[in-house]
DNA sequence: TTATAGATTGCCT
DNA sequence: GGCAATCTATAAT
């Protein structure tokens, strides 16, 4: 038996100094459009492990946080996809080019974010599920309104679809159609080295059509992974 | 033109 | 564990 700390973590995670800030990021570089030309499913795993990077916040500093879930969602084939229904004004970065944000606005409250996945003309994303905050967390903390009081609520940053977005500042008037495969952009995403491994594998989380689909991927035991138990497994 | 479901979150018991 | 909040794209009149 374990002893586990808040959020039913291993004590152990929480006596570690927070953040975990690697001193890889100074070696981070995007990756290039034809890592996003594939079936949504594969990028999905290779994007865990991966840095979203927002430059030039408005105290200038920049937001870095770890890729630890998320979900596939394919074309015209996939129910519950957005490009289920065929293109609309509304999911029409999903059947543009690899490697662009689709951003769209979900129940009354929230934003979500997605890349473009599959070549042109031929739609597919990934949806960011939940990030472990590296750099700028007192501009994240700001951003959702929240008061830091210790490790326990390092998840409320970043774990979800809606809060990671609402941390990044993320909307879809400001980022929706967002080149992400460039560091000249306010958001992108990049490399630092580091490898995931421990892929876990699970149904997609919240949805009702082809809801036994596993889709949804994640780093195990990372404590930052999204939904009521924190933790697949 | 009106109705409704939705890739969520936070607060309540 | 249950449920309201709150907006919009899309389906149904």
């Amino acid at each position: 038996m374990v002893e586990t700390g808040p959020a039913g973590h291993p004590l152990e995670f929480w006596m570690m100094p927070q953040p975990r800030n690697p001193e890889s990021l100074s070696t981070i570089r995007p990756m290039d459009r034809s890592f996003y030309a594939g079936d949504p499913r594969h990028v999905a795993r290779k994007l865990l492990g991966k840095v979203l990077v927002r430059e030039a916040t408005t105290t200038g500093g920049r937001l870095t946080a770890r890729i630890v879930e998320v979900e596939a969602y394919l074309g015209e084939e996939d129910p519950a996809a957005h490009a289920a229904a065929g293109r609309t004004l509304r999911n029409s970065v999903l059947f543009g080019p690899p490697g662009h944000a689709y951003i769209y606005f979900i129940y009354g409250n929230h934003y979500c974010l997605n890349v473009s996945c599959e070549p042109e003309g031929e739609a597919g994303g990934v949806l960011f599920r939940a990030l472990e905050p590296l750099t700028g967390t007192e501009e994240m903390a700001q951003a959702r309104g929240i008061e830091l009081d210790g490790p326990k609520d390092w998840p409320k940053l970043t774990s979800g679809p809606g809060r990671l977005c609402e941390a990044f500042g993320i909307t879809r008037a400001r980022d929706n159609g967002s080149d992400l495969t460039s560091a000249k952009s306010s958001l992108w995403i990049g490399d630092d080295g580091y490898r995931a491994r421990d892929i876990v594998t699970t149904p997609r989380i919240g949805i009702t059509k082809a809801a036994d689909m596993p889709f949804r991927y994640l780093l195990g035991g990372n404590p930052f992974v999204s939904g009521r138990k924190m933790r697949a497994k």
